[in-house]
Order: C-alpha cells, then structure tokens, then sequence
DNA sequence: GTCTATATGCAGATAGAC
DNA sequence: GTCTATCTGCATATAGAC
C-alpha cells in the first residue's frame, strides 16, 4: 500500500537524519526533503516532531532489548555473558552510533515513559539483580552489586560513542579510521578489563 | 563595583539554571528572574546565550583541571593517582551533577574549541599515554593503552550522573538518598574494580 | 494522501528612553 | 547600567485546495 511505504519512507529518513543531528538539530524540513516528501506529510503521518522522534527512538531501542534479554536469561557461565553482553551492545551501536545521545536524551527528557518501556520490554533488573548476587554468593566473582557492574560495564561500552568528537581529535589526531579500529577493539578490551576486576583465580 | 556584581550575579544564576535545565532547556528570561534582574541586562553583559552558557561552562570545567593535571604530574604510584583521580573527579561532579550533560553538548556542538581549551589549560594527553605505556613497560600493570584506561575511567565515573533518572527509578525504586549513598559508594567500587583489572599481583 | 500556503508561538535579540 | 517595549526569525504546526 502506498501510504505504508510513505510511512516507512518517513521513519527511515527522520532514523538517518537523527542519528545524523540528534533531536534538537534535526529539523523537520531536512527530514522531509531526505524522505522526498512533503512536510505537512510529516505531521499527517506522526502529529508531532516529539512523536516522531519517539517512534523512531523506541523503535531503535526495541530491536536492542531482546537480544539483551536472551542473554542474560542462557544457562553460560556469567563470564561468557559479560562477553555476549558487551559484543552485542556494542554491534548494534556501531551500526546506530547516536543512540546513547537519544537514550541520554530521552533519560532526561521522559525517564518514567522509557523506564515503562523497559519493563513492558520484559527488561527485568531485580531479577538480573538477583543474578549476580547469587554468583557473588557462590564465590564466583569478586563482591559487586549489579547497580555498580551495571554502571562500569554500560559506561565503558557508551563513552566513546559519545566522546567521540572530542576523544578523536585528542586521542587519535582526527584519524577517523583509527578510531574505528579503536571501536573495535574495545570489545576485547572490555572484556577482558571486566574479567580481570571480577573473576576469582 | 555594582556592574561587577551584576555580572557575578548573571554568572551565578545561569550557573545554577543551566544546572538543572541544560542549555537547551534553559530560558534567558529563567534565568533573569533567577538573577533578579531584566533579560535585556543578559544581552547586555553576554551578546548571547550561547556566549554565556560557554563562559559559564568553561568556569566550571576551570576549576577541574588544574586539580586534575596537579594528580598526573605527582610523582605517587601509579595506583594512587588512579585513586585521586577518580576522587577529584567524582567530588567535583558530585557538587556540578550536569557537568557531563555540558561536556556532551560541548563536544558535539564546537569539539574543536573544547579541544583547544583543554590544550590552552595545559592538558597533555600524550604526555599521560607516555606515562601508562611505561608503566605497562615497567610491569607495574597489565598491559592496556591510555586511550582504553582514559575511557573506561571517565565512563564508569560519568555513567551514573548521566544516568541517573533512568537508574534512580528502575535501581533504587526511586530513592533518592540511596542514590546518593549509591554515588559515594562508586568511589571506592570504581577505584577498587581498576586496581583489580590492572595491577599485578 | 498529497500538496501549497499560512498561521502560531516562542525565545533570542535589539531599540531606545531614562 | 538598567529598564520597557518591540522586533525578528525560525521551526513547528495547521488550513484548505486538489
């Protein structure tokens, strides 16, 4: 049908032109030129640029979330998950780089909508919560409450996506393939930097 | 002088509602109000509101710094400035909880000046790389570049200042106090996980 | 459903009297 | 230096013809 392939025209643009611009730079014009359509057609299809953004954020966020999930619910041992954990993150933010801008954003902006995201995602803390405190328990890893992990391991995976601009230039002379290769190696070396932290020996 | 003292006022109250709205979300007519003065004094002392959020946020990030630099260029072990670092660190944020939202901003909006300010204030990334690759070199710590260290330490101190709405709610069932206790315990956890993934034993 | 043209509203910036 | 009043521009949003 026509009108659904406008539609998805729509979300496809305003997904290449927020992750170009964030939400505040975007405008509605640039997706609507991207789309090559019209800009009342925007507001025919999502009543709102806030609502369209959201569409697109959520959706993004939606095809994350599940993959997580699958994890953390496999019967390997924590280590191994730690590992899947930090490689699946961090895939699909290289393939969607501007994401934690629209999770820091959306934090900010709504934090009750995206944490009720989350819970209708089936994104469960306590119970993950539960998880580690047990391995704790059964002196697998070193004393750590999963708020603490949590914080080390989404910190390490996000910061140089969102550093980027200035870490580049800093860091790696502005060499943009550097810092790719960089990205990618901060896999391996989170990995390992977390299981030296944890593991017991 | 009274013109002084306006101007310290406009500081000290864009200051404080930059703090709790960020530079988007802040108004000039807020924070003439906040100053209890008119809006048009704004203009007059600062040409712009781009112009006064970057004076008050490169006063902000001034007054880091030093501090910063001061721990790197001591002559302590490596693992004490680890510790001091993310001390200094954290204790600042914990009084500028939006520092992070600022510097992301920043880096996105002009990378180049924030660059040149770091420069400017006498922060000499390659400097610290030398200084970790000989400590790698020493044996002192397993073997890890700056460019990794640097973004997993300030990933794991910023992560939870971002954050913190989300991690509030869906953590500490939105107790605020905990989530302070939670800040000052990450001082301690965040040295603590760095010393066990890199010293050797 | 799709377009052109227009309205609305806001926030930053300025003019000009005192 | 400080104010009131006003302008400007822009970006979102809507009206209404086709």
């Amino acid at each position: 049908m026509s009108s659904d392939s406008t539609k998805e025209k729509i979300v496809q643009a305003a997904q290449r032109i927020f992750v170009r611009k964030g939400m505040d730079g975007a405008r509605m014009q640039e997706i609507a030129d991207e789309a090559g359509i019209n800009k009342a057609m925007l507001h025919y299809y999502f009543h709102s640029k806030d609502q369209l953004f959201r569409e697109v954020f959520y959706g993004i966020l939606s095809r994350l979330i599940p993959g997580l999930i699958n994890i953390f619910k496999g019967n390997e041992p924590f280590e191994d998950k730690i590992e899947a954990i930090v490689y699946e993150y961090d895939a699909y933010m290289s393939k969607n780089p501007i994401l934690p801008q629209f999770v820091i954003r959306e934090i900010n902006r709504d934090p009750e909508q995206l944490a009720g995201f989350m819970t209708d995602q089936g994104l469960d803390f306590l119970q993950i919560e539960e998880m580690v405190d047990q391995e704790v328990k059964n002196g697998k890893i070193r004393p750590i409450t999963f708020p603490h992990l949590f914080a080390n391991l989404i910190g390490m995976i996000v910061m140089p996506y969102i550093g980027r601009p200035l870490f580049q230039r800093k860091l790696f002379n502005n060499d943009s393939e550097k810092y790719d290769q960089y990205l990618l190696e901060r896999r391996t070396v989170i990995t390992q930097f977390v299981k030296q932290a944890l593991l017991v020996k």
